[in-house]
DNA sequence: CGCGATCATATCGCGCCGATACATCGGGAC
DNA sequence: GTCCCGATGTATCGGCGCGATATGATCGCG
């Protein structure tokens, strides 16, 4: 997951961790809050893939590399072409961890460069996992709904409600990309 | 986390690891769908840390242990006096990861047995959570609308709208909490 | 000039997951 | 009768991500 969202971000301009960081942030929000304990260890694992790499610091004219007023270390990191075919990989894949609660959301988030024959099938299969999920705290809630403690009941009848509309919402998406496959709709950045 | 729901279930009654694994599906549906691969490297942690214990196989008067009918190996857990003493410690926290998305099902499952004011400062502490997503939902659409990207945006719609929705519906549970505590309400089990 | 906030990188142990393996048992197909 | 399938049941392994924690540079403010 991690992998995909980096690759992604990188793919778009280089950075460096704590930036990189705050890109996911603003994108995944609280879908997916990965931790420096996360990141870091990351970047290092696919550096030594050598799906990204450091860029070196460069000595200026005047140059102390980072020097002057740059940052004492700072690894900036860009994406190689391995990394690339890597993204591709990654952005090809429809399996059940395309669409888990967790990964989904990474997914969706670099979405624009995914095929659109994968995007329907992720948003497919997402909505095959939210259905099952639904139909299940449903026959929970009717069928041994006398039995239930209170507080559990609580959290179904909150999971069915935003299961049902996580439903609506996906199927909505379905249209649209419907829309965009005739060619009704402008594709839209 | 599993340890909170394992001491939960086998306070309640003693179970082999399958049987634990379907009740905690029945509780938590898919707030938290333990694997195998949790559920029994945490069965031996506890065990090792002597807070459940494994039940002998109880040769009966015709008695081949399990034998006759029963399966070859089949290990029934028991919570002992030190596992309750346990369990009370964690029903009583009320920090953040007792209101985190990972946890907060977690205790709500088990809500019955939490004392009142624990209950209430964790359904606070989880409004004030879900509020601060919410807003930061909210300003990253309003502020940022343009720039987005069509698939983020509509993630973060999502998520807005979801995190209203649970904001809301912690207003009721907490409503409720107060009612009981003026005694209001009868404490339907 | 000192101080706290922010920027920035890094590590460690541990909980949990997904995949996988294996063995038993009940029941339906044939 | 027997053969296979699906459910029952336990277990392990590598790896990812988290939370806590440490460390230091730099910037703005008073």
């Amino acid at each position: 997951m991690l992998e995909l969202a980096v690759l992604g971000l990188l793919r778009e301009t280089p950075m460096h961790g704590y930036e990189l960081r705050k890109q996911l942030h603003a994108r995944l929000g609280s879908f997916r809050p990965f931790s420096w304990g996360s990141l870091y260890p990351t970047l290092r694992r696919l550096q030594r893939a050598a799906l990204i790499a450091e860029q070196e610091p460069v000595a200026t004219t005047s140059g102390t590399g980072w020097g002057r007023q740059g940052r004492r270390s700072r690894r900036v990191y860009e994406i190689t072409a391995e990394g690339k075919d890597r993204l591709d990989e990654l952005l090809g894949e429809s399996g059940p961890q395309a669409y888990d609660d967790d990964g989904f959301g990474v997914h969706l988030a670099f979405f624009s460069r995914t095929p659109a024959e994968v995007r329907m099938r992720i948003l497919e299969g997402r909505r095959r996992r939210v259905e099952e999920r639904r139909d299940g705290l449903r026959s929970t809630m009717t069928r041994a709904g006398e039995q239930i403690d209170r507080y559990t009941r609580e959290l179904h009848r909150l999971g069915l409600d935003t299961t049902e509309r996580e439903v609506r919402w996906l199927d909505e998406l379905i249209d649209h990309e419907r829309s965009l496959g005739r060619g009704t709709d402008e594709p839209t950045g």
